[in-house]
DNA sequence: TTTTTAATTTAGATGCGTCTAAACCAGTGC
DNA sequence: GCACTGGTTTAGACGCATCTAAATTAAAAA
């Protein structure tokens, strides 16, 4: 068996690894965790052993095949959650991370199964993020692109608001930006800061480093920014 | 802040010290949590210096009000779950206690009274045990009578099914001798045995250790078998 | 009262997850 | 091509929760 610790590392892994193929660095990995570099770097040799990363010393760490499965169970366990907490128990969509955070590490298949039907097995968490199915087949974590790469005049569907940040999250649900918003960006300014225009027309700006957080799909013309359903 | 194993331990010496005044012994913690003597002894030790416990080498030991509280508080967290289980995600009843028993030290208190509000505030568990109120008050755990202290002839009904062995919940569920049920002693074997009858007519002989862990409440003339209201 | 026995505690060790301090690469700049 | 520098790893330590083996104590038996 495995420790919440140590799913929590493959996690860790597995979402700053992205689509791309490079190692990902220790000290990456132990920021991300609020440890130390050796505690890391001793943490990712004993994943390593386990067959769950490969590691290539003083380059960084790669999830196997099987590693990269545990992080999906763990991800897919962070956003039924996070669905359940806001749907069934009432949670502002702001404040269900660090709940789901560390129940995910300790809920049963059972559970996980029960709550999955009770929802109606769904695709997308709160955040707009996608739920992996129960074969853990890999998700794509990078659809779409982010609001940071939009040029003036672009109209634009929120597809996904990153939820690590309650604090952040709160903002831009207290500025109207959600998953399913219509923006038309209006300014990119030259300091690293985008202005967007909300379906009623009031505009909020953003610095850069948020605009990279919010991941949009290009809304085809005459759109009305309701929630973009997920098709298949 | 206090680890998922205080949590266990403070649980387990709540729930071996009953109404008695006596310390609860070493050993007994230590078989009840499946470890050895001296992990007891030593884990004891330390909520000993924590103020949770009081001590007395060789003879056991007892909790104190904040030890007590903290206790309470677990269990509360440990009923509500089963309840949840039980009524929104369609657990059986006789198939929440694990789930629950590893839950209860990773919820919020935000997570309780979400759930304590959705369920109603309810005031027993699947089991018929009583969810201490959130104000952590002591709750009267060993009311009624067991099953075992009646004779011959008695009609009693049932208000609380231990529920920490699965397999033993899960005979009774299927024997019919569930809480609220109303039963009759027909016998009172010489060989720790007892057999009572069903509203239905039906006979079903339990050994003296189960008979133990069923408490019931006297029967006035005329009950119906249903589920006794708790009153207030 | 003395002896025996059973429960309890002490002693010493292990694995996990973490730390700080020190040694060590690997790529960068001169 | 060689020294610098920043990220990485090694070394050594600590606290927690656990174990086995040995010593101790309290209660029961003789
Ligand atoms: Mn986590
Ligand atoms: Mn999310
Ligand atoms: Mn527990
Ligand atoms: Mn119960």
């Amino acid at each position: 068996m495995l420790s919440a610790k140590m799913e929590d590392y493959l996690k860790t892994i597995y979402e700053l690894q992205g689509r791309s193929d490079d190692p990902v660095s220790t000290s990456s990995v132990a920021e991300r965790l609020g440890v130390t570099a050796p505690t890391a770097t001793s943490m990712i040799e004993t994943l390593a052993e386990r067959g769950l990363v490969e590691r290539e010393k003083y380059k960084g760490a790669r999830l196997t095949r099987e590693g990269e499965t545990v992080a999906i169970e763990v991800v897919r366990h962070h956003r039924l959650l996070e669905t359940y907490l806001a749907e069934q128990l009432g949670y502002d969509w702001t404040e269900v991370h660090d709940e789901a955070d560390r129940l995910e590490h300790h809920i049963s298949e059972e559970f996980e199964r029960r709550v999955d039907e009770k929802l109606g097995e769904p695709e997308v968490d709160p955040h707009g993020d996608p739920i992996p199915n129960d074969r853990l087949e890999p998700v794509d974590e990078s659809s779409g692109e982010t609001l940071s790469e939009h040029a003036e005049g672009d109209e634009v569907v929120v597809e996904r608001v990153r939820d690590r940040d309650a604090e952040e999250l709160a903002y831009l649900s207290e500025a109207g930006v959600t998953p399913g918003t219509r923006l038309v960006v209006e300014e990119v300014a030259p300091i690293d800061m985008i202005t967007v225009c909300l379906p009623d027309g009031e505009p909020v700006s953003l610095p850069g480093e948020i605009a990279e957080a919010i991941r949009v799909s290009s809304a085809e013309a005459g759109g009305s920014g309701e929630p973009s359903e997920v098709e298949g």
